[in-house]
Parts: structure tokens; sequence; C-alpha cells
DNA sequence: CTTAGGATCGCCT
DNA sequence: GGCGATCCTAAGC
């Protein structure tokens, strides 16, 4: 399987077109993880995106090879795990941001401190926490271990909407989610 | 060197 | 709905 090929993601497509697609894949990270629920897209030229300034030691895996993880500190204390996308060096991702848990489970429980389903991965600091994400990861190519990456099946029902914490381009509707799904950072 | 500001979360009211 | 925790990052002087 080639990195296009990857989970059945364009990686060299726009990120917003990637975060439509990443909805419904199955991640996980060391056996541990879920469907995809929520996405948000970050492109080069989006004033909200850590690259819209330019490549910086903290933001260079935006601007390395497509179908990888972006890890960066949000607040001095979460975790947050980016899909890299594009062709290399053009600095677009995505924002990995909830997930439906369906593997390791009590892994993800002993990590969060919590027995509820829904409170596990349903933000992206939360689902970093659960899935062991760390700087470690930061660069890290998505079809090798500690990464399993999978297709949803066909025919998944998507929603959008404007993106969660930001200040700048606050209106741009580049919010992903599955529609319906329980496990939502927050309703759209 | 200093400073301002976060792609968040959880607890409080 | 509001706010504090907590510390890294990047930019400015």
């Amino acid at each position: 399987m080639t990195e296009q090929q990857l989970a059945g993601v364009d990686w060299y497509a726009d990120a917003h077109q990637v975060a439509r697609q990443l909805i419904g894949v199955t991640l996980l990270v060391n056996g541990v993880g879920g469907r995809i629920v929520e996405t948000e897209a970050y492109d080069r030229d989006d004033p909200a995106s850590h690259s819209f300034a330019g490549p910086t030691q903290r933001n260079f895996a935006m601007f390395g090879p497509p179908a990888r993880a972006y890890v960066y500190l949000s607040h001095g204390i979460h975790w947050c795990l980016n899909f890299v996308c594009r062709e290399p060096g053009h600095g677009a991702g995505v924002l990995i941001r909830a997930l439906e848990p369906t593997a390791g489970i009590e892994s993800m429980m002993a990590r969060r401190g919590t027995d509820d389903l829904r409170k596990l991965c349903s933000g992206p600091g939360k689902l970093a926490q659960a899935l062991g994400v760390t700087r470690a990861m930061n660069g890290a190519a998505l079809d090798a271990p500690p990464f399993v990456l999978q297709a949803p099946p066909a025919g998944v029902d998507v929603v959008a909407g404007p993106r969660i914490g930001i200040s700048k381009a606050v209106d741009m509707p580049w919010r992903f989610g599955l529609a319906g799904s329980c496990y939502l950072s927050r309703r759209f």
C-alpha cells in the first residue's frame, strides 16, 4: 500500500478535503483507538493555521511529507495530533479532534481516569491522552507502527461547521464530523 | 531577555 | 457560561 492510498485518503488533496475523507477512518496507536468522528482542516494560507507564518521549530513537521503526524503541545498542557497533507513542503494539516472508542478501551480509561466512554476521546487533548500520543511521534509516518489507519465503509454521512477554539478565520466551515455521533467534542 | 498569547480541559457557579 | 492551570512558542526589543 502506498502512502497516497493509505486508508483510502488522497493525502495530496486540500486540507479540507482530507479532513472530510478522514471521517470514519479507524485510527489505532499501539492498538488503541477507534473511528475518527471529528476533524478540522488547517491549510497554509489560513490565518488560524500554525503554518501560516512559515516553518518554525514547532511546526516543521507540517512542512514535511504528507501522511505523517504533527504533534504539538497546547496551552502548555495538552498534546494534540494532526495528520500532514498536501505535497511535501506545503504546510497543511488536519487536527484529529475526536473519535469513537473501539479498541483498547481499558487502556484509554486508565490513561484518562474515567469510565465514561464519551469522555475518552471527545476533544483533541483528550484523544491524544487516551491514545498515548506524545512529542515522540511528531513527524512519524502514519503507515507504520505505532500507527494503524483503516479505510471506512462507503457512504459516511459527514457534516461541516465552523472550527472551535480559534480567534482568526472563525467563520470558515472547516470542521467536519460524523453526522449524529455522540462522541463529538461539541454538537454541530 | 521579555512578553503576549494560545487549534484545551475541567471545575466552578 | 466563565475562568484558572501551566508552559511552550515566536516575535519584538
